[in-house]
DNA sequence: GCGACAG
DNA sequence: ATCTTGTCGC
């Protein structure tokens, strides 16, 4: 029957993933490897419609705050959200649109968890890996860990990931991806954080674009 | 077995 | 994530 085999094909579809990110948990490098103050930083997010996904990229510079590069890219959505295996939805139409611009970015961000995951390896960690760049996991849910009075999230004990807070803002949960420490990750998602917002602007704009793109094609 | 669960 | 009206607030 079409279902069990479905079934089946799903199943395995999990278990290989979830042996790439036992493997590409041991590739993350949790030290800081920022030659310098980063300059651009890119923030990317995908909306979705239909079966469609619209992937867009924002490059902003550090310096005057401003966007100098936007771009977006629609592709056909393949697999299901699974929580815990975001990364087999959504890596490809991240990956689409960052190759091209790898050169060009100091830091990525990435919406969704880095190392704060069940296999310590979120999205963030796989993209930053796969480009080898200095990514940032940046969510507005918890998939695991238990958040300190100190703002700390462990997993198992060990610290994972940082809760930041902001006025009247539901908070954001920031996670190391890829080539940084989490300190230094905080330091740069609290520095791009606009007031009265809540996303980082690259990831805000990115966000916005997206979903703009996604409303205006034809249902 | 039960509940929780990035986007 | 997406489906959706009105509504509260700057």
């Amino acid at each position: 029957m079409a279902t069990s085999i479905d079934t089946t094909a799903k199943s395995q579809v999990i278990a290989k993933t979830k042996k790439l990110q036992e493997d590409f948990s041991k590739l993350v490098v949790l030290a800081d490897t920022l030659g310098k103050e980063p300059t651009n930083i890119c923030g990317i997010d995908v909306a979705y419609k239909k079966n469609v996904a619209y992937c867009s990229a924002v490059l902003i510079n550090t310096q005057t705050m401003r966007m100098v590069k936007n771009i977006h890219k629609s592709s056909l959505v393949i697999n299901p959200y699974i929580p815990g295996y975001l990364m087999l939805r959504e890596s490809e139409a991240l990956l689409n649109v960052l190759r091209p611009l790898r050169s060009s970015i100091d830091v990525l961000l990435i919406d969704g968890h880095g190392v704060l995951h069940p296999r310590k390896c979120g999205l963030a960690c796989y993209v930053g890996i796969l480009l080898d760049l200095p990514t940032i996991g940046v969510a507005k849910s918890l998939l695991c860990g238990v958040v300190r009075n100190d703002h700390s999230i462990l997993i198992g004990g060990m610290p994972c990931g940082f809760e930041l807070t902001r006025a009247n803002k539901k908070p954001i949960y920031i996670s190391v991806g890829h080539g940084l420490t989490l300190e230094t990750a905080v330091k740069i998602v609290s520095s791009l954080i606009l007031p009265k917002e809540r996303l980082p602007e690259p990831l805000r704009l990115a966000d916005r674009f997206s979903k703009t793109q996604a409303r205006s094609y034809k249902s």
